[in-house]
DNA sequence: GGCATTAAGTTGTAATTCGCAACCTTATTT
DNA sequence: AAATAAGGTTGCGAATTACAACTTAATGCC
């Protein structure tokens, strides 16, 4: 995704988050970036052997991911011109979004047998599925909610 | 959205949850469709206005979300050819997703201020942030979590 | 110093995909 | 029978993408 042109009306005036958010976020590359620099990949040369995406692409969405404050271009001064990207704190916020991802993958795509799990680093044990919680804590389902103006 | 252009290496075929996931709602125009049947609608012309949509980019990711069971065409039978586009259970299931990304552009873009908030429709109450949690409900952060094969 | 090497991009070009407007089809209403 | 409406499909120009080749800058090696 980008995960998309930009003809329809334009999403940086949308009053919705979401897409808002999926603006900010939303295009197929951006999102893969993302995955690599929480899996610890910081330079331009990880992000593209790993991902094997063309490098006037990976230019252009590791720039946008700094306009948007989600990666942090760092000069990583040792030898030669070398830099690191490092997610910002917006950035890290991103892994319950993509944790819920994931989640939904792991059961509708991968019909609850998916190849790899998230774990608690600690203890060894999986996380639990992400949910929506009422004010007092119960599981919200999408009937139970509607949207306020703030 | 669709995420994008797929001469990069075939994301039906990646191993990754989350690039699976992404394959699968990640185009702009497919969320914000998921987003407007969330939000109520069913029809091609309900979509079709609300979103301000091409015809023919609409048709083509109704049948792209039918295909992957996030949506069901029903005939409404009324009058005239008439269809109605409902959410599977896999399509529901998507509401912990966009919530999350709601929520990161709530706090993110539109910094805490947000024109809308996702109430409990029973107690009017917003919803709470949603957590990555631990197996004993402890809140995760993104470096205390590890991917692990399954 | 001079040459090769590596990181990180940039540029050119062909192939893809998108958005728009116009057209089509089936089924109703008048 | 003619007009209207829903739900698409088609053609086409414009915008993006992928790939490969080229550039720039800063060392490391001899």
């Amino acid at each position: 995704m980008k995960l998309a042109r930009m003809n329809r009306p334009d999403p940086a005036s949308d009053p919705c988050s979401l897409a808002r958010g999926l603006a900010e976020v939303g295009d197929w590359w951006s999102l893969m970036i993302i995955r690599e620099a929480m899996y610890g990949s910081r330079r331009f040369s990880d992000f593209q052997q790993r991902l094997g995406i063309a490098r006037n692409i990976l230019s252009d969405r590791l720039n946008k991911l700094v306009d948007r404050d989600i990666l942090r271009k760092v000069d990583a001064g040792e030898h030669g011109t070398r830099f690191e990207y490092r997610l910002t704190d917006k950035g890290r916020d991103l892994f319950v979004v993509l944790t819920a991802l994931r989640q939904w993958a792991d059961k509708w795509v991968f019909e609850n047998e998916p190849p790899f799990v998230l774990v608690d680093r600690d203890s060894g044990r999986p996380v639990q599925p992400v949910h929506v919680l009422d004010a007092d804590g119960q599981p919200l389902k999408l009937h139970q909610v509607a949207v306020a103006a703030n």
